[in-house]
DNA sequence: AGGCCTTCAGGAAATTCGTG
DNA sequence: CACGAATTTCCTGAAGGCCT
């Protein structure tokens, strides 16, 4: 590969980025917190036929406001031009997934009881879609909000993750640090606590990969 | 290391598009 | 038809390069 990084590339990794998450070039620039003109077709190129580039500062606001990594969003700069594939996932409202029966004992998808979604995410084949409900995760996730997790994927700190106790509760939240007893989640909404588990309380960990619709 | 000066990404205003 | 969302056009603040 000889150019690293290419104009393309970079604004079809943004445009890919918003795709997943069913947004359009203006529509990531606000969940960014940034105006809604910053990654428009006209912002890209000036009339002269001078290439306009996104700034690292709104590339970092668009990753964190999106939750992808900063190794997502390389691959999607790779993957130039790929549109992502659509395919149809197991599906469950978030309230429900805590009942019992729907996971086996890694945290796979298993069982009867799943609906089905389309998503636009090549996400690998033991992903499964939970659909969010209530506020415990705003402002990153709202109630409605659909999030594609996957018990396969490795788990660093930082990430967004979904874990399921020994008791049967589902949480949402932030991977904080993980010790050799314990593991340590941060809240997304700051109104709601923190949790340290202790190792045997956690019957698994999924990744939440991305967000979408 | 400091100041000037060019460049340019992103904000503001204006306009078009889309949808009930 | 009205309202909001998306997009274009124009402008400005400030980042950063270059030359002392």
């Amino acid at each position: 590969m000889a150019e690293i990084l290419t104009h393309a590339q970079i604004w079809a990794a943004l445009d890919a980025l918003g795709e997943r998450y069913g947004l359009s070039a203006s529509g990531l620039a606000r969940k960014a917190g940034l105006d809604p003109t910053t990654f428009n077709r006209s912002k890209r190129q000036s009339a002269d036929g001078h290439l306009r580039w996104p700034s690292t500062e709104s590339i970092a606001k668009v990753l964190q406001a999106t939750g992808a990594g900063l190794d997502e969003f390389m691959a999607l700069v790779a993957a130039k031009g790929a549109r992502p594939t659509r395919s149809s996932r197991p599906l469950i409202g978030l309230a429900q997934a805590g009942v019992g029966g729907f996971f086996d004992d890694a945290g796979f998808a298993t069982g009867a009881g799943w609906e089905e979604i389309d998503v636009l995410a090549d996400a690998d084949e033991h992903s499964y879609a939970l659909e969010i409900s209530g506020d415990s995760m705003a402002p990153l996730y709202r109630d409605g909000d659909i999030v594609i997790v996957s018990p396969a994927a490795p788990v660093r700190r930082g990430d967004r993750v979904v874990v399921k106790t020994t008791s049967g509760e589902i949480l949402a939240k932030e991977l904080r640090r993980q010790t050799a007893r314990t593991v340590e989640l941060k809240s997304f909404n700051p109104a709601y606590p923190d949790r340290v588990l202790q190792k045997e309380e956690v019957s698994w960990i999924a990744r939440i990969l991305w967000a979408s619709q």
